[in-house]
DNA sequence: TCGCGTATGTGAAGAGCCTCACACGCCTTG
DNA sequence: CAAGGCGTGTGAGGCTCTTCACATACGCGA
C-alpha cells in the first residue's frame, strides 16, 4: 500500500514466479513473507537445515553451494534478483540439500512453507511456472554433470568465464573487452579446481592475450577464442 | 475396462505421480496415450529430439544418460517400473537434454504433451506431486555434482556399487551376498571412469574379498566395507 | 569350425591435476 | 607502523586416472 509495498510489488513481477499474480495475491504473499537483508558473506542456510521456506532474491547474488568434508566446496548456482531457491527442501519437506551463501549485499523475500503451499492450491498456473523453474535447473544441474565428466579443468574454466562475460555484459558476445569479478578461488570453487591450477590455466591465457588479470577480477579480452577452448 | 487395461491402471497408480488418480482420469490418459514395447537396446529418444511427450515406466530399466562428442557417455539415471521421465522437454517444450535408452526389455507408457497439460490444468494436485518427482530428481543430481567433484573414483564406484546393490536387493543391506548385473563399461559410465580404471580398482577388491568378479555381473560379499570406501 | 563381437584382465607410459611450500603486494586493523 | 589476512604467482613432487597395447575367454552366426 506504501511506497515500499510498491516497488516489493514490482521486483516480485519480474521473477518468472510471481510474474503472473495479481495485486491482491502479491499481497498476500507479502502478508506472510518477511523480506531479509543479508550482507556479504552471510549464510543463509546450510546444508542440513530444516528447509521451511523459500526464498526470491530481491536485491543482490545468492551462492548455493555444496560444502565437502574437508573443507572445500562446489558452487552449484547462483542466483540472481528474480530467481527462487530453496524451493527443493520446501516441497518435499526434507532438509536443505546445500549451503546459501550471500556473495554481495542482498535482500531476500523469505515465504513459508504453508503460505507458499496455500497459494499453489490457489493458483495451480503458478504450479507449472515453478516446474518450468525447476526444470531449467535440472537442465543446467544435468550439464554440470556432463562438464565434469567430460571436459578437463581448462574448458570447464573458459566456459564459465564465457557465460560470467554474458551474465555480466548482459547477453550476446560484445567486441569490446568486458569485466567479471571474481577471485580465482572462487573460479576454482565455480568449475571444481584448485586455485592454483586456475592461475595456471589464466597465466597461459594472458600470455595469449585472450584474457587480462586484475586483483579480484578479470578482463575478457577475446571471448570467441574462450569459447572455442570450451 | 478388459484385463490389459485394468492392469495398466494398476501399473500406474504404482507410480508416485499417478497414484492419487481416479480410475476415470486414469482411463482419460490412457486413451490419449500408447503402451510403447522397446527391445533391449532400442534407444527411446536422443539429446536433441523435438521434446513433445513424457514418458511412464511400465515394467523394464531405461538409461538416461548424456553423450560426449568423442562416442563416450555418463549416464544421468536409471529409471524403474513406475519412475517417470522426459518432463523437462515436455514442460518447457525444448529439445531433449539426455539420451534415452532401455537397458532390458521395457513397456513404456507414452504420454502426448497436450493430453499432460490438460491433466496437469484439471488437476492441481498432480503438479504438486510431479513437483516433488523433480524436486528429488534435482537432489541426486546435485549428489552428483558433488560426488564428481569431490570424491575419487574408487569411492564413487563404491557407492554406485552400494546404491546398485540396495535397489537390487530391495533396501536394506542383506548380510548375504548380493549380485549386481553390470558390465564394467556400464559401471564405468555410471560413475564417469574408464572402463580399464573400473576393472582395477574391482580387482583390488576381488584380492581383499569385498566383492567376486563374474562376466557380465558383480557380487558383493561385504558392503559395510563398500560403503566405507565412499 | 572359423571368425567376430563383447567382456574381462593387465602393464607401461604419460597427461592432468592436486598438494605443498613459499613468494609478493595490498589493505585493514590494532 | 606492525601484523594478519587475502589474493595472486610459481615451482617441485606425487598421485590418479587415461590411453594404448595386447591377451584371454566366451558365445554366436555364417
Amino acid at each position: 500500500m506504501y511506497g515500499s509495498s510498491l516497488s516489493l510489488r514490482q521486483i516480485l513481477r519480474r521473477s518468472r514466479l510471481f510474474a503472473r499474480l495479481g495485486d491482491s495475491e502479491i499481497d498476500a504473499i507479502l502478508a506472510h513473507a518477511t523480506v531479509a537483508h543479508q550482507a556479504e558473506g552471510d549464510q543463509i542456510f546450510a546444508k542440513g537445515d530444516p528447509g521451511n521456506s523459500m526464498m526470491a532474491v530481491l536485491k543482490g547474488r545468492i551462492m548455493i553451494s555444496a560444502p565437502s568434508p574437508d573443507g572445500r566446496q562446489v558452487v552449484l548456482t547462483v542466483m540472481r534478483e528474480g530467481d527462487v531457491f530453496g524451493e527443493i527442501a520446501l516441497l518435499d519437506g526434507n532438509e536443505r540439500t546445500a549451503d546459501a551463501t550471500a556473495m554481495i549485499d542482498s535482500e531476500l523475500l523469505v515465504v513459508p512453507r504453508r503460505s507458499l503451499l496455500a497459494l499453489l492450491e490457489r493458483r495451480p498456473d503458478l504450479c507449472i511456472d515453478l516446474l518450468i523453474v525447476l526444470c531449467e535447473r535440472l537442465r543446467r544441474t544435468n550439464e554440470q554433470v556432463e562438464d565434469l565428466a567430460f571436459l578437463d579443468l581448462e574448458a570447464r574454466i573458459a566456459k564459465v568465464l564465457v557465460r560470467l562475460a554474458e551474465e555480466n555484459g548482459g547477453g550476446k558476445s560484445p567486441a569490446g573487452p568486458v569485466g567479471v569479478k571474481i577471485s580465482q578461488r572462487g573460479l576454482g570453487e565455480l568449475v571444481g579446481g584448485s586455485r592454483e591450477s586456475v592461475n595456471k590455466h589464466l597465466q597461459d591465457w594472458k600470455r595469449s592475450g585472450i584474457i587480462e588479470i586484475e586483483k579480484g577480477s578479470i578482463v575478457i579480452r577475446d571471448i570467441e577464442a574462450l569459447a572455442a577452448l570450451a
